[in-house]
DNA sequence: CGAGCCGTTGAGGGGATTCAAGCTCAGTGG
DNA sequence: CCACTGAGCTTGAATCCCCTCAACGGCTCG
């Protein structure tokens, strides 16, 4: 309790919010339940603000809470038995972490938000509560965990092989899509691209360089950047069907 | 428990058999039911042999089934943007595999054999039959989903990063534990290895052959080895602390 | 017996890392 | 106000790990 609330009362305000009128009800995992019903599982849920840097939840720690992101990104890592960071997957708007508190289980590795992030904190009990009453509510969780997995084996597939410019291609395509319609993205410090994509900052760097004189990236200080779409998807292309 | 299935049948014998008094039932996805409940659940399941490389399911196919591992080595594969293939995680004795058929999606990945195999089709409707009644299954399948989402991580998180010898050392230490007690394990052709690892499959032939000098490894014909777990452990730690 | 597949090994080249230096920018304190 | 500091980004040069290309041997099978 101690070490879920402390870091994150001081985080932010909690806004006292209705569950029913909330921006992201239809993507997230109550979207699916009646409005009524909603205005009774509301009751328990807090909304946090978080900033870049801090954690959602730490890895093994028996939270009892699971997690709506409303907005921004957060980023799964673990460490590795060789004893450096390695980044899993990204979740934003709309996801649902932090599943496995449902289980009675640690959670699986480090939540932390990249950017500005807020999150409704869903008590277990809540979702327990309703999901006697509810059976759509089950399927919504197993639908919700299966795409956690293939998000997971996306990036394992899509971010972990071929040349460092590939990887990089492919990180900032993701990072475009969770960024919704406007062109400009969050792009991480090139240290964190580096642990996403296992390459050294200095290479992440170079890439990043290169896009910029390739026109496809426009970056801002102090982790933004403004992205070509068009030119984006022509360099991944090119890339994809080389080699 | 019955006896057939289409693209499964000249695969291999299915053995008749009851699931009550099933050898891999306490790991599986039965186990969490009584045993009058299991014998009620078997009919509908029918036991399947597969030799080293037939699937167990398509990529995309909407199946209608769900898979209990009940001998061998399965391996998830998809169809990376660039074209190649990548293996994105494995599945052993007791494991739950395709169990997005349950949420009327098509697989997300292709399922292979790496060794003979074994597997319980559960089809969809028995598990939803059940599921009604026995609210520990729903418990048990987000277990299962949980564990899924794990292994995926922790494939991305070991066995995408470091040297080849590293993630040589890491994929056979994860056969190994596949294996069970026995010192004999099942080792990928080299191009397997290649596509498992993201390297070149002559990279990966070097690495087992420094291996097998180390006598870490003693391979046999044509996809199986001995191994010294003790020396494997040894190497994997020397490893992990230099770098 | 030749064809084909798989595994092994060598040589050479290239892409990524490593080691370094120089830069901007924020914050700090003289 | 400005020097000082430290963190993050960039770029260069040298090294090294791994890939590519290639040749060869063992085995299976038609």
């Amino acid at each position: 309790m101690k070490v879920i609330d402390a870091p994150l009362r001081q985080a932010g305000a909690v806004i006292a919010q209705s569950c029913a009128d909330c921006p992201v009800r239809s993507e997230a995992l109550f979207g699916v339940l009646g409005s009524g019903t909603v205005e009774r599982a509301g009751e328990g849920v807090e909304s946090v603000r978080l900033l870049p840097g801090q954690r959602v939840y730490a890895q093994g720690f028996i939270g009892g809470s699971l997690f709506t992101v409303r907005e921004g990104i957060v980023r799964f890592e673990r460490v590795t038995e060789a004893g450096d960071r390695r980044i899993v997957r990204l979740a934003g708007r709309g996801g649902l972490i932090g599943q496995e508190a449902l289980l009675h289980q640690g959670y699986a590795d480090e939540a932390v938000a990249c950017t500005e992030v807020q999150v409704c904190r869903i008590p277990k009990a809540v979702v327990e509560r309703l999901a006697v009453r509810e059976p759509t509510l089950h399927r919504e969780l197993m639908r919700r965990w299966q795409s956690s997995l293939e998000a997971a084996e996306e990036w394992t597939a899509e971010l972990t092989s071929g040349t460092t410019r590939r990887r990089v291609l492919q990180l900032v395509a993701r990072l475009a899509e969770l960024a919704g319609p406007s062109d400009c993205i969050w792009l991480p410090p090139r240290h964190e691209m580096g642990v996403m994509l296992d390459m050294a900052f200095e290479t992440a760097s170079r890439v990043i360089g290169q896009l910029r004189r390739e026109r496809i990236l426009e970056t801002y200080f102090p982790a933004g950047a403004r992205v070509d779409r068009a030119l984006l998807a022509q360099a991944l292309h090119r890339e994809n069907n080389r080699m």
